[in-house]
DNA sequence: TCGCGATGATTGAAAACTGAACTATCGCGA
DNA sequence: TCGCGATAGTTCAGTTTTCAATCATCGCGA
């Protein structure tokens, strides 16, 4: 099987996988290679991110999270809603909009139609900081994925959500 | 631009993308897509395999390492090169071998020609419990990206490996 | 209208993970 | 051979995340 040039983060997990598949035959190796690789760039992408939001004070799920409440601003949100647009368990919100009230960059109040939910609204501050942040998100974005032309990255995107589509039948059956 | 059908979970998190963009121009929105889809799959894949392996009394990360250890049987790895195979952070690997030790899963012995180093090796009881586990692994992998044809995995494993590639040398340097 | 199961959010305890010291050892140059 | 910066691994303290229990509120049916 052809293999393709690759960064060295991620030579010595494949090389490990080759291996495994000498001991064991049978193993899937290319399918194996897609989960690491996935797992492994979701980690290098969290990396850069929080190292560009560290210096405005915020973690990465915290900035993700004033993100989904800008997109947002002129209604609002309600925790839950949050919390999944933002992919993180409804707990864990919680203690990230506590953190974030308190750095003043959000507002929480009851729903009135609904006294159990709770409302959050991005702050004038939020949204300045929003906004002075996130140019410099894209800007670093564009360049990192500059490596894939249109066409690539949209068939990236529908691999993906393909795959994303089969794990979420898996669920709930096995 | 085109979007593709998706799974439900990540059909609020691409909706909000899309609200952020018609807030503010500009929004490179199919990088954002993409990126929070590597994030997400890589949740889900996480999920899946804890699932799996919890009933064996192991975490995703515990096996994940005592795969890497088994890859390696016949010459025992050293604790550096273990925790960079496996994607964690030294101190991480630690904790993980003091847990899969207790377990009975690993030995631990100190290098001969170099004293500060650890080689850990995979006891037989190791051996037993990944040989048991990787064929259901297997099969679940297999039915999960059959989603996807040969020519779609290679394609998808490229385009990764592209992306890995360029978040690689955009570290240090910004 | 009164209950009562269901739902949204929070809290507290525990687990998972990380960064920064710290310990032991190494290899190299004076 | 001695000293000393570098390296491997661990420990400790702090952060982040999760699970289970809890509280408040809702909507619906008797």
């Amino acid at each position: 099987m052809r293999t393709f040039p690759v960064c060295p983060s991620f030579n010595v997990i494949e090389a490990n996988i080759g291996r495994v598949a000498e001991r064991m035959r049978g193993a899937p190796v290319r399918d194996i290679v897609l989960v690491r690789l996935i797992k492994h760039l979701s980690v290098q992408i969290s990396v850069h991110l929080n190292r560009m939001v560290r210096p405005a004070g915020l973690s990465e799920v915290g900035f993700r999270t004033l993100m989904m409440l800008y997109a947002n601003a002129s209604a609002g949100v309600f925790a839950s809603q949050l919390s999944e647009a933002a992919g993180e368990t409804r707990t864990n919100m919680t203690r990230i909009c506590d953190d974030l009230a308190r750095k003043g960059l959000l507002r929480r109040r009851a729903g009135t139609r609904d006294r159990r939910r709770v409302v959050l609204e991005i702050s004038r501050k939020g949204v300045t900081l929003v906004e002075r942040l996130l140019p410099r998100m894209w800007t670093q974005l564009d360049m990192a994925l500059r490596v894939l032309n249109a066409r690539e990255k949209l068939e990236l995107e529908r691999l993906l959500k393909n795959l994303a589509l089969a794990l979420d039948g898996l669920g709930p059956s096995t």
